[in-house]
DNA sequence: GCCCAGGGAATCG
DNA sequence: CGATTCCATGGG
């Protein structure tokens, strides 16, 4: 992978491959928008910034050397063999003709906190819904970051009550949201700490929050903290698995379940 | 009105 | 234990 300055922007390139408007709305995130020229715009670790697939690579807009280099590389993941990755997946029917369709799925590494609220927030919800929630929160508690938001801090969102929150219009997750705003800011919840845990005891420390099932934190954990190895259940999968895998799935998925486990999403998704 | 939406907690047998 | 019910909101 190399980064190099260019007349429009800085681009990432020799990274393989990816499939920017998919990755952005596979349901992993929430707040990515679509610009009229092509190219999304959004906000994390408090910046924003301008993307777009270019012919070589990934070009980022209204950002600079040091910002691509230390979050949108981690962010997009773009340091990972996909190429090889996918190839080991593909052994599977499913995925290599989601491959063969669609290209390259990446993992974004989302911000912790940010990831856990979107996902309280997804609880039988449908995800125009959850993108709704997530942005009245972002323009009502986050900071103005050029022409965006960023998502409220922990420590913001742990001094409100449920009652500031009802313009959410997000019902009975909001003492979930405000009890994970809680345990963070007082350190009862620790991401740092949670990446350098075993899976099981990662994902045993996010269910501690009120509202956080085994789901919820499986996404925190894929999403956002790095465990490639989740594989999170929700309505859609549950049903995909016991119809295409009744005997379990493939132990080469191992290593990159959460990878996989998009994969099959995006079919459950494409096929309604 | 009905059903569904990237679930989870409380309650009941 | 597993199964059921309720939770708040909005679109089709």
């Amino acid at each position: 992978m190399d980064i190099i300055k260019t007349k429009n922007g800085i681009e990432a390139v020799s990274f393989g491959d990816i499939n920017l408007p998919l990755t952005l709305d596979c349901g992993q995130c929430f707040r990515w928008e679509n610009c009229p020229d092509g190219s999304f715009f959004g906000t994390a670790y408090n910046k924003s910034v301008k993307v777009r697939r270019t012919e070589n690579g990934l070009l980022f807009e209204n950002t600079n050397m040091h910002d691509v280099e230390n979050i949108w590389v981690k962010y997009f993941d773009l340091e990972y063999d996909y190429e090889n990755t996918l190839k080991r997946l593909s052994q599977d029917s499913i995925i290599k003709e989601e491959y063969a369709k669609y290209g390259t799925i990446r993992i974004l590494n989302q911000e912790p906190f940010e990831t856990l609220c979107s996902f309280i927030i997804s609880a039988c919800n449908n995800i125009p819904r959850i993108k709704g929630i997530v942005k009245r929160l972002c323009e009502a508690y986050g900071d103005k970051e050029g022409e965006a938001y960023t998502f409220p801090s922990a420590e913001t969102l742990a001094m409100k009550t449920p009652e500031d929150l009802d313009f959410l219009r997000a019902g009975y997750r909001v003492p979930y949201i405000l009890d994970a705003a809680r345990k963070t800011a007082e350190g009862e919840i620790d991401f740092e700490y949670i990446k350098t845990l075993e899976i099981e005891k990662a994902r045993y420390e996010l269910m501690k929050i009120k509202g956080v099932g085994k789901k919820v934190a499986d996404c925190t954990l894929l999403f956002s903290l790095g465990f490639r190895d989740c594989f999170p259940v929700d309505r859609h999968i549950a049903r995909a698995v016991s119809e295409y895998y009744p005997d379990g799935l493939p132990k080469y998925f191992s290593s990159d379940m959460g990878l996989s486990q998009q994969y099959i999403f995006n079919k459950c998704i494409n096929i309604q």
